[in-house]
RNA sequence: GCCGGGUUAGCUCAGUGGUAGAGCAACGCACUUGUAAUGCGUAGGUCGUGGGUUCAAUCCCCACACCCGGCUCCA
C-alpha cells in the first residue's frame, strides 16, 4: 500500500497510508486523541473527520475542548434541534441555526403561528437525546442549487437561502448555512433529516448530549424587524459534563451579580412602576454612591481645564430642528408639550446646548480647545422592549463634555482624552480595555470625505500612540462622525461598553460657530463629544455587577459597622462610632438586641467592609474587634490604630488602582 | 415596537372559581451572648389597574401599566 506524508500543526511530517482521513491519521497518532477527534482542518479549512487526505497536506486535528471543538459540537446539536422539531412540529419551516458564544440557536416559523412552551421545550430536549442516542451519521453531500431546491421545496427559507448564494447576494449568515461555492452542501444524518450547510460536523449524533435548551424567544428572520417573526431556541452545549455544569454555574453566579436584585438588595435605587417605565429613583444608600462618582468626576474634569455648565432639561423644539436630532430622532424623544409660545421637548442630549454656550458670544483660537462639561440630565423615549435596569434606562445623566478644537488640536486631545479615560476608569476597579474605532458608513453620513478622513485619522493616530490593539467597526460610525468606543471587562469577564469620544462635523456646520483664528479669518472648530462613565446610572449599574455590591471602601455607603457584644458595652461602642464619624467615616451601629452572630451574619449579607466588635477587652484597652469583609477577624486593634488604617486604605482608592478580585 | 413569560405581605415565593399561605424582614417580650441565622409572640395583603363572563373572580376572558427573557433599536 503505498503511503502519503502530511504536515502536522507542530511542524512535523508523518505517513499515512494513502486514502487515510483525517479520523485515521488522528487514530495513528494515538487512541485518546482519535477518541477525542471530533473533526479536523486541512490546509486552514475545516473538515469532517471523513474527509481523505492527500499527500502534502497541513492536517491538525480539532478536539471538543476547544473553541473549534466546541463550536462543531455547537452547530452540530443545532442541527439535532432542527431535526427534533420537524419531527414533533409537522408543517414547521426552519431557517437557520448557527453555533455561537457558549451555545447555538435555531430559529423556526411553527404552522398557525404557533408558538413554543417551556413544555414543549423539555419535549424537544428528550427527542434530542433520542437521536443523539440512535447514532446517526452525519453525512455530506454536495449537490447543484436546482436538486437542493427539489429536496428543500416544502421549506420556503431554505429556498431563500440557497437563491440568495446562487444569486450572489448571500450574506454571512447565509454562507455559513451552505459554502459559499458554486454548488451547495448539505448534511443529512437519517433519512427524514438533511440540512444545508458548510460543516464541518460531528460523525455521528452520539458524540453529542452535553448539551441544554435554555430558553425560547422571538427573533425576526434575517433580523429585519419588518420582516416575518420566528421562534427561537436557544441551547449551550459543551464537551462534558462537567464543561457544561461549570457553565451553568457561571450564570448563576451572573444572576447574582444582577444589578436590578442587589441595588433592591442592598437599598440602593428601585424603580417605582408608578414612575413609568425606566425611571428610577435613588435611595439614600445609593445616593451615596453616585455622590462620590460625582464629586470624583468633577474633580477630575476641574483638573483637566474643563469648564462646568449648566443647562435646563427642556427646550424650544426650534433647537432640536436645528441640531438636526429631530429629524433624526424624534421617535426615541418624549412627546412635545404644546405650549402659548411654541413647542417643547425635554432634551435627549446636552450638545445643542452646548453648542449655544459657545456660540453666545465671539470666540478666538486662543481659548481653544474649549471643553464645556456638565453632569447633564436627559430623557429619551426608550422603545418599551429595551429597557433593562440601569442600562437602559429613560431618564439619565451623562458626564458629558463637548471639546471646541482645530484640526490640528484634535489628535493631541483624543490621545489625552484617552488617557482620562482610562485613569479614571482604573479609579473604578477596571484595568481591562478594548478599544472599538467605528468608521463612515457613506450611506448614512454629513461632512466631506476629507473632513471624515482626517477625523478617522486622527482617532487612530491617537490608539496608535496608546499602543493600544483596536477593532474597526466598519460603517459603525454616527451620521455626524467617526468615534472611538471603550469596552471594559469586569471582574468575571463580561464585556460592557462605557466610554465614547466621537467627533462631530455636523453641529458645528448647523449651529455656524466660529472661533476666530491667528490669521484674523473666521474659521470653523471641530467638536468631539465625549462620556467617560456614558451615562452615571449605567455606569452604576456595571460597577454593582463589576462588585458584586461589595464596593470598595471609599464607595461603600456604609464602610463601618460597630457591634457591641452586649448591652454592657453600648456606651463605648457609641464613642468608638462618635471617634470614626469625627474621622469622616460613614459607621453604624447595631445594638446587642440581637445574638452577635446574627447581627455579623446582617452585617455581612449588607457587604459592610469592615464589621468592629467591641467587648470588655475593648473597653479596657481602647481597641477594637476588626472584621474586615473578605478577610480574617484581628483582635485587639487600637481604635486610633484602626482609623489610621481604614483613613489609608479609603485614599489610596483615591488615588490608584483597586485590586478586584 | 415585535414574540414569549410574569405581577400574591417590605423581600423571596407557594396556592385556590366560594375574597389567601410559608420563610426572611418588621414590631413586642424574654435572653446579654467575642465573630455568619436564640426562642416565643404580634401585626402585615382591595392577590398590578380597569372592564367583562359568573350566583360568586386573586383564579377564566379582554384592555392597559409595569417587570423578565430574547429580537429590533440605541444620538
Amino acid at each position: 500500500m503505498s503511503e502519503i506524508s502530511v504536515l502536522l500543526p507542530d511542524g512535523s511530517s508523518r505517513s499515512v497510508a494513502s486514502g487515510a482521513t483525517v479520523a485515521d491519521l488522528a487514530a495513528s497518532i494515538g487512541s485518546r486523541l482519535a477518541k477525542a477527534a471530533i473533526a479536523g482542518t486541512i490546509n486552514g479549512a475545516e473538515v469532517d473527520l471523513s474527509v481523505g487526505l492527500s499527500n502534502g497536506d497541513a492536517v491538525s486535528v480539532i478536539t471538543a475542548d476547544s473553541d473549534a471543538g466546541r463550536h462543531v459540537l455547537r452547530h452540530s446539536t443545532a442541527h439535532v434541534l432542527a431535526q427534533a422539531v420537524l419531527q414533533m412540529f409537522p408543517g414547521a419551516h426552519f431557517t437557520i441555526g448557527p453555533a455561537i458564544e457558549d451555545g447555538f440557536y435555531y430559529d423556526f416559523a411553527l404552522p398557525n403561528n404557533q408558538t413554543f412552551s417551556d413544555d414543549d421545550l423539555a419535549a424537544i430536549e428528550i427527542r434530542m437525546r433520542e437521536i443523539m442516542k440512535s447514532n446517526q451519521p452525519f453525512t455530506r453531500s454536495e449537490v447543484s442549487a436546482e436538486e437542493a431546491l427539489a429536496i428543500f421545496s416544502t421549506q420556503p427559507y431554505k429556498c431563500e437561502i440557497i437563491e440568495r448564494v446562487t444569486s450572489g447576494a448571500a450574506d454571512g449568515s447565509d454562507a455559513a448555512e451552505v459554502g459559499d461555492g458554486g454548488s451547495v452542501s448539505l448534511y443529512r444524518n437519517s433519512d427524514e433529516f438533511v440540512d444545508l450547510c458548510r460543516g464541518p460536523h460531528v460523525p455521528t449524533t452520539n458524540r453529542l448530549g452535553h448539551f441544554s435548551l435554555m430558553k425560547v424567544a422571538g427573533a425576526y428572520w434575517r433580523g429585519n424587524e419588518k420582516g416575518p417573526m420566528l421562534q427561537r431556541i436557544y441551547g449551550t452545549a459543551w464537551e462534558s459534563d462537567t464543561a457544561l455544569k461549570e457553565h451553568l454555574h457561571r450564570l448563576e453566579e451572573a444572576t447574582k451579580r444582577d444589578h436590578r436584585r442587589l441595588a433592591n438588595e442592598l437599598d440602593l435605587l428601585s424603580f417605582p412602576s408608578e414612575l413609568g417605565g425606566g425611571l428610577a429613583v435613588w435611595h439614600p444608600k445609593g445616593a451615596i454612591i453616585r455622590k462620590l462618582m460625582e464629586d470624583y468626576s468633577r474633580q477630575r474634569h476641574q483638573d483637566g481645564d474643563y469648564q462646568f455648565v449648566y443647562t435646563p432639561h427642556l427646550a424650544n423644539a426650534n433647537l432640536f430642528a436645528k441640531s438636526g436630532h429631530l429629524d433624526f430622532y424624534a421617535d426615541g424623544m418624549y412627546p412635545p408639550m404644546e405650549m402659548d409660545n411654541g413647542t417643547y421637548y425635554m432634551k435627549p442630549m446636552n450638545c445643542p446646548m452646548h453648542c449655544l454656550i459657545f456660540d453666545s458670544r465671539q470666540r478666538s483660537y486662543r481659548e481653544l480647545p474649549l471643553r464645556l462639561f456638565e453632569l447633564g440630565n436627559v430623557y429619551r423615549y426608550e422603545r418599551a422592549g429595551t429597557l433593562h435596569g440601569l442600562l437602559r434606562i429613560r431618564g439619565f445623566t451623562q458626564d458629558d463634555s463637548h471639546i471646541y478644537c482645530t484640526e490640528e488640536q484634535m489628535a493631541d486631545e483624543i490621545s489625552s482624552l484617552l488617557d482620562f479615560i482610562m485613569s479614571v476608569l482604573r479609579r473604578f476597579g477596571f484595568n481591562d480595555f478594548e478599544f472599538n474605532l467605528s468608521t463612515r458608513d457613506p450611506e448614512k453620513s454629513v461632512g466631506s470625505d476629507e473632513i471624515w478622513g482626517k477625523a478617522t485619522e486622527a482617532l487612530r493616530e491617537a490608539l496608535d500612540r496608546h499602543g493600544v490593539e483596536y477593532k474597526i467597526k466598519e460603517g459603525d460610525a454616527a451620521f455626524y462622525g467617526p468615534k472611538i468606543d471603550i469596552d471594559v471587562r469586569d471582574a468575571i469577564g463580561r464585556k460592557w461598553q462605557l466610554s465614547t469620544i466621537q467627533c462631530d462635523f455636523n453641529l458645528p456646520e448647523r449651529f455656524e460657530l466660529e472661533y476666530v483664528g491667528s490669521d484674523g479669518a473666521r474659521h470653523r472648530p471641530i467638536m468631539l463629544h465625549r462620556a467617560l462613565f456614558g451615562s452615571i446610572e449605567r455606569f452604576f449599574g456595571v460597577l454593582i455587577e463589576h462588585y458584586a455590591g461589595a464596593f470598595p471602601t471609599w464607595l461603600s455607603p456604609e464602610q463601618v459597622r460597630v457591634l457591641p457584644v452586649a448591652l454592657a458595652h453600648d456606651e463605648y461602642a457609641q464613642a468608638v462610632v462618635k471617634q470614626l464619624k469625627k474621622a469622616g467615616f460613614r459607621v453604624e451601629i447595631d445594638h446587642a438586641d440581637e445574638q452577635l452572630g446574627k447581627r455579623i451574619r446582617n452585617a455581612k449579607t449588607s457587604k459592610v467592609p469592615y464589621v468592629l466588635v467591641v467587648g470588655d477587652d475593648d473597653v479596657a484597652h481602647q481597641s477594637v474587634g476588626v472584621n474586615p469583609r473578605g478577610g480574617e477577624v484581628e483582635r485587639d486593634v487600637s481604635v486610633s490604630d484602626f482609623i489610621a488604617r481604614l483613613g489609608a486604605e479609603v485614599a489610596e482608592g483615591q488615588l490608584g488602582d483597586l485590586d478586584v478580585s
